[in-house]
DNA sequence: CTACCTGAGTTGTACTCTGCAACAACCAGG
DNA sequence: CCTGGTTGTTGCAGAGTACAACTCAGGTAG
């Protein structure tokens, strides 16, 4: 069946890109790691959450994200505010430092990919874009396939 | 322009799926890591080859592939044959049981994607999954963007 | 043949990322 | 108040990784 074929290659071509990520993401931004620029993302595209919510949503242990926001605040890239509603809570937001390192970062990996994306027509990207974000979308959360 | 938005939105959904890859393989396959699964299988599709290769296809050090290539000696999925032509080099091979287990991590992969994929229609699959073979084929090697 | 350079692979070292377990602080329901 | 669940931190251990220094084998120049 032709469908089986073509999950084959999809789970084959996942995983391939997903091996190399790491090292690409060291030459591209050596001063921000791969988790930690997916950390400072979704900070900036939540405009500030829990840091349990940036473990679930990465499948990340919440000792690693602890550990990867304080190093973060060290850094002076992202700030902890009490939040007034639950004490046990802290809400993360980034600060000037980390917008702008992150948006410098983005450009790189946005540079990197349109090269890479250069001679594709348009009407592909889209419809390219569309499927990694139906892929990625997953009814009641991030915990598998991915 | 839409052509931008669309590498951008690549750009995020690829770097998120690259996030959770190490996290998915854990619960997929315990018994077998993502760059030990990898590896395996490029020696699968390849029928056995030369460490470096290994390392130049992943951006991984050398250093690195000597080590996973020792454990993977060690746990007897692959083997080692010096080559007759140069005694520098020693050619990888699976074992039964190497290609056994890929086998069935493969499969244990393949699940959750078909899963995951599971009412994509066929015309849509098959054209993802172009588009991934296209996305990672890279003039000249694989030593950028993945 | 010797000397030198290059390529394959190993080993020492150090660092990062990660998860699990134990813990403290806080919240919510009886 | 006590119990149980949630948020986050810390101690600990293990895997993955890179870099540098090394050995060994091939190739090339003299």
């Amino acid at each position: 069946m032709r469908a089986d074929r073509a999950v084959e290659t999809i789970q084959r071509e996942m995983t391939t890109f997903a091996r190399r990520a790491r090292a690409s993401a060291g030459r591209l931004h050596p001063e921000l790691s791969l988790v930690s620029y997916t950390l400072l993302g979704h900070l900036e595209e939540q405009e500030g959450c829990r840091a349990t919510d940036l473990a679930a949503h990465y499948a990340l242990d919440k000792s690693t994200v602890s550990r990867q926001v304080a190093a973060l605040e060290r850094a002076d890239l992202i700030e902890r505010r009490p939040d007034p509603e639950d004490h046990r809570v802290q809400v993360l937001h980034l600060t000037a430092a980390g917008r702008r390192i992150l948006a410098q970062v983005t450009e790189n990996r946005q540079a990197a990919f349109r090269e890479r994306l250069a001679d594709w027509p348009e009407e592909d990207l889209t419809r390219f874009a569309a499927y990694l974000e139906r892929y990625n979308t997953w009814p009641g959360g991030t915990e598998d396939g991915g």
